[in-house]
DNA sequence: ACCCAGGTGGCCC
DNA sequence: GGGCCACATGGG
């Protein structure tokens, strides 16, 4: 299997319409800080209470105390470290680019991505997901769920971001569109069924999948879906 | 009561 | 170059 036939099995079986929903590019780089090591309901939910204020933008970020922003994306967790972040994006976006956001990614995706990695918080992988989503730029983002996707395939097994990375650029058509269409099946694929403990059971993939599990029992195979919490009477 | 979530940066060797 | 840790809330 390579990486077009994992994309064209991925997308036949999920069939997914949309992935990263965002109105502007300024709205994707908040989402992309927002969502770090977080669901992205979690995110959603956010990105639409500071839109529903009127202030998902720049300038106002930009002039709102960081004690304050805290607050109102305090649910999306690292709410601290993720405040700063995005303070420090507007402010930088203000200084450098006219508080505009495309004046910073019109200067092509190797520019931007080294001034994004500049920022606290920014790291490769979010400054890609900038890149792709806001810029459409075509760089895929090579996370922790492509690298567990890819490993357990046997297509790839190093999970080192720059190499990960590397390996899609050389072995799929540079396209923006498809690399977020498939980045965002991954995602739900290892979400559902390619999981920490796989369901291997329900994989669209599994017949070429060496790391697929025959073996699991049916339990949750019918779609009841009941989450059991294991918790039956514990003494025997 | 666990485990997981669309990471990053600091510190250690 | 890797391995470990703090960062923090929310949902299953």
């Amino acid at each position: 299997m390579d990486l077009d036939q994992l994309y064209e099995r991925l997308d036949r079986h999920y069939r997914l319409t949309e992935w990263w929903p965002a109105e502007s590019a300024w709205e994707v780089m908040v989402g992309a800080v927002l969502v770090q090591q977080t669901a992205w309901e979690n995110a959603a939910r956010v990105l639409d209470d500071l839109k529903a204020r009127g202030i998902l933008t720049v300038a106002a970020v930009d002039r709102m105390p960081v004690e304050e922003f805290e607050g109102l994306i305090r649910s999306t967790g690292f709410y601290r470290r993720k405040a700063r972040t995005i303070k420090a994006l507007a402010l930088h976006l203000r200084q450098r680019h006219h508080s505009d956001p495309c004046d910073m990614l019109c200067q092509g995706p190797d520019a931007t991505r080294t001034e994004l990695l500049s920022l606290p918080g920014i790291g490769k992988e979010t400054a890609d997901a900038i890149l792709l989503f806001a810029g459409g730029y075509p760089r895929f983002i090579a996370a922790a769920y492509v690298a567990r996707v890819l490993g357990r395939t046997g297509m790839f097994l190093d999970s080192d971001y720059d190499r990960l990375q590397g390996y899609i650029h050389a072995n799929m058509v540079p396209n923006a569109a498809r690399y977020a269409h498939f980045y965002a099946l991954i995602v739900h694929h290892a979400r559902t069924v390619c999981r920490s403990h796989p369901r291997c059971h329900r994989c669209p993939v599994r017949t070429s999948c060496p790391s697929a599990d025959e073996e699991e029992e049916e339990v949750a195979d019918q779609e009841g879906e009941h989450q059991g919490h294991g918790d039956r009477d514990q003494e025997r």
